[in-house]
RNA sequence: GGCCUGAUGGCGGAGCGGUGACGCAGCGGAUUGCAAAUCCGUGAAGCCGGGUUCGACUCCCGGUCAGGCCUCCA
């Protein structure tokens, strides 16, 4: 099965041939860790661990190198030190761990690396010293910036002209720069600020190089595949280009720096944007604590990547019906045994066609469908792993079924219920049925709905209970 | 102003030049002590205006609306 991508850079659907297909190189911008992640910034993650998943799938797990950057050297990091008073490492270790628990709770893997800046000072002083040695930026007053009108191929990848713009005209003037949309690769640190040696004097990195410093240092050029938000093409990967094949000894005009891009769409909030003067902000952090980090992960991959997805009330209630429908498949046959089973070709085929994930949904409906309308257990055996077969690649469907619904309910809570149950399953037996009902109906005042079943009953804690 | 997306049923959301997935919700039936689940069936859509075509939701052109980027941003 043949893996094709919207490449952003020719914005066409193309065929993926990895250039090493036993070390597959993915990179995807991460984090800059000062606060807390919002449920945009989980958009590219998750969907990002759908095409690991799935290039581990193709290529074999131990074939493919995922990175995702942390980035701890910041203007905001260093103003939220300050604040607090503490070195920044206390602040980008802190949540640098939220972030990956976060992460985790939405399913995603850890990718291969995880490259910090700070770790990576001299990959970047060096990269700026062969950009400079190549003649492709200049020192100017403790600063170091890349000079655009050297690069050709600038503004290959957003579509636009140096002279657009310069007629945008936004761009920040400053006396160090010969031209108005010269970016910076070194600056001076201001007082108080954390503090690197270079050759340009002390400072700190900008904030484009330590993408591509660390792609140089720990993947290698060209990468297979660069991913990230749609907003990272301009500035930040335009960027990420230049430097990175200018910093080639070929000056890497003709080079290439990622054989393919990948850019998600963005997540509005009740169809605004995210923003915190609108007050929408949504982090995953108190997400998490309401809604099921897998209803979230379902959620952010029902529409494709690429497209807007509207964050809203009415789609995570749709979406936590839908999980209730797989797990609750799930659980009619959780005493059959786990067995090994292929990816569903149907699966496959959806992913592969640019990560299609709702028609991979789809036909996890179709093979959960498969399950119920199994005539025997040697059916019904094989239907269960093929649709947790599915379910792996997409992230879901891994946890305990019974787990799922009984999710929320303390061990106080779960020894009422089932002291309930075993009163009532006896009223049952006995066609004591006011008696049962009455159980059921005190059940329900705790929230809990009961499902009977001919291997006896079982039980969920009702949403918003 | 420049560049880039998107617009499908009550809601979410795909594919496809000719029979309109899938999910949530609805309706009918089967099943069920009750309830749920499940299965079967069913109603329901393609922003507007042109064009191409035997035929367009699908291709082309022009609008409209919404969102994004051009400044830190997933």
């Amino acid at each position: 099965m043949k893996l094709h991508i919207h490449d952003t850079l020719t914005r066409e659907k193309v065929e993926f041939t990895p250039r090493d297909p036993s070390r597959i190189t993915l990179y995807v911008c991460g984090p800059t860790v000062y606060s807390y992640a919002h449920i945009g910034n989980a958009r590219p993650v998750v969907v990002f661990d759908v095409l690991f998943r799935l290039l581990r799938q193709l290529y074999g797990q131990d074939h493919v190198v995922y990175a995702r950057n942390i980035t701890d050297v910041d203007d905001k990091i260093n103003k939220a030190a300050m604040e607090q008073g503490v070195e920044i490492d206390v602040i980008t270790n802190r949540f640098a761990d939220i972030y990956n628990e976060d992460m985790a709770t939405l399913g995603a893997l850890r990718p291969t690396l995880e490259p910090r800046v700070t770790h990576n000072m001299d990959a970047i002083v060096k990269q700026i010293a062969d950009i400079v040695a190549n003649g492709h930026a200049y020192a100017e007053q403790g600063h170091v910036l890349f000079d655009v009108d050297s690069f050709k191929g600038y503004g290959a990848l957003s579509k636009r002209s140096v002279d657009d713009m310069i007629a945008g005209a936004r761009v920040e003037v400053a006396p160090y720069k010969r031209n108005a949309h010269d970016f910076v690769l070194w600056k001076p640190s201001k007082p108080g600020e954390p503090v690197w040696e270079s050759p340009w004097g002390p400072g700190r990195p900008g904030w484009h190089i330590e993408c591509s410093a660390m792609i140089e240092a720990n993947l290698g050029l060209p990468i297979d595949i660069h991913g990230g938000g749609h907003d990272l093409i301009f500035p930040h990967h335009e960027n990420e280009i230049a430097q990175g094949l200018c910093a080639q000894h070929s000056h890497g005009h003709e080079a290439q720096y990622a054989r393919y891009w990948m850019h998600n769409g963005f997540l509005t909030m009740d169809a605004e944007k995210m923003s915190k003067s609108l007050g929408n902000v949504k982090l995953v952090h108190e997400l998490i604590k309401e809604v099921p980090g897998e209803v979230i992960r379902l959620a952010l991959l029902s529409a494709h990547y690429r497209g807007p997805l509207d964050w809203t009330g009415e789609l995570i209630a749709q979406t936590r019906a839908r999980l209730d429908g797989l797990y609750g498949t799930l659980r009619k046959v959780k005493d059959l045994p786990i067995v090994d089973a292929n990816v569903s070709p149907a699966v496959l085929e959806a992913l592969c066609d640019d990560l299609n994930t709702p028609r991979a949904l789809a036909e996890l409906s179709s093979l959960a469908r498969d399950i119920e309308t199994a005539g025997d257990d040697a059916t019904r055996t094989a239907a269960k792993a093929a649709l947790l077969a599915a379910g792996r690649v997409l992230g879901l469907l891994q946890g305990d079924a019974d787990a799922w619904f009984k999710a929320g309910a303390d061990d106080d809570l779960t020894a009422q219920v089932e002291g309930l149950l075993n009163e009532r399953t006896a009223a049952r037996a006995a066609k004591n049925w006011p008696e049962a009902d009455r159980i059921r109906k005190a059940l329900d005042e705790l929230g809990v709905e009961v499902m009977d079943s001919p291997s006896g009953p079982t039980w969920k804690l009702k949403v918003g209970a």
